[in-house]
DNA sequence: TTAAAACATTGACATTTGTCAATATTTAAT
DNA sequence: ATTAAATATTGACAAATGTCAATGTTTTAA
């Protein structure tokens, strides 16, 4: 599991990154059964997540207790409430696993500890945040704009391993519409 | 108008920041008119902006060229298209003053020599990232699953400002409503 | 100060999307 | 393998929102 998160590290931060070995055992490995959550909202979010295998759903309750998804995160990425984490402020978002995921898990002390043996680890920090916040700006840019139609479209282009892998359900939360809608415009593309 | 933003890096950093003073000449200060243009899409971003007074609006255009507002962000604030300015890819996103606005510029060349001449510096860049993180979180979660009435609603508790200040054609277009419907409901809260 | 332009409001109507309910299909647990 | 539960589809209808057009109001610039 650990050699796929190093294959991600070096090709971002390159081949010679010194210490590497010993810095990926600042990471905990899990295993969470499809739909474990694995942060509740209030709580402080303890840790970064890199998803070997699965995928995990960022997602809030909106009055009526519907879920709303912000983000569905799949293998090879990076998922945590970054917020929480690195404020230590209770997370106003739930993470739970929605196909059974293996994980690698990294708390703050760990990150602490990269950043001094593995100078450039600050720099990984620095990309997630960054990666995140260019996402979630797509998303509004995206989203705002867009009928339910050119909604589906768009996850169909841009994101279509979401689309095969994933209930209606969850992909009708995450693109903002109702199931009904979803089932019926699914069918006009 | 450097007084300004000397106080918003104390009121962050603390008191104690060395070497302030020569760090704030990286600073260009600058006034644009309404209306006018400090970032087109397509551009490489070169500054991130210290809003001093006025309002500054970062918006696309859909594909009938409508306008959609993702911020509009008032003094004391920060204010750039981060991702083309970290990465120096190009704009996806457009920026103008929607007031007379004071602003102060720095470049990556400016942060640069600030990360050298003020290590806390560093942390500046970090948390401007991080704050416009969290903003674009919550609209996400904020309006994904709101009404048009209850996106109103919001606008009047959280950010009163912006709906006094701004005409209703922009406060429209950040609520991803149209004018007429703005227009009604505006009546009925 | 005045004319032109931009913006805001309102009505009539069309379109999109949501809700509720019934049924079919798939998935999960024993 | 069988049954219960969850999910997906479809219809009928209601509610929300958009579009177009007409008119009134405010702002801007000469």
């Amino acid at each position: 599991m650990i050699e796929i998160l190093k294959q991600h590290i070096i090709s971002r931060l390159g081949e010679d990154v010194t210490n590497l070995n010993e810095v990926l055992q600042n990471f905990k490995s899990l295993k969470v059964s499809r739909n474990e959550t694995i942060l509740n909202q209030g709580e402080v979010c303890k840790y970064v997540y890199f998803i070997v295998s699965g995928c995990l759903q960022v997602y809030v309750y909106d009055k009526e207790f519907n879920e709303t998804t912000r983000d569905l995160i799949i293998e090879d990425n990076w998922c945590s409430e970054l917020i929480s984490f690195g404020s230590q402020q209770p997370a106003t978002e739930n993470i739970r696993a929605v196909e059974p995921s293996e994980l690698l898990a990294i708390d703050r002390q760990g990150f602490q500890n990269m950043m001094e043996t593995v100078p450039q680890f600050d720099k990984v920090y620095k990309q997630i945040l960054e990666a995140s916040y260019a996402n979630s700006v797509y998303r509004i840019n995206t989203f705002v704009a867009l009928t339910a139609l050119e909604r589906i479209k768009w996850l169909m282009d841009y994101r279509p391993k979401l689309m095969s892998r994933l209930s209606s359900k969850l992909i009708a939360s995450y693109l903002g519409i109702s199931q009904e809608t979803f089932s019926r415009l699914k069918a006009k593309v």
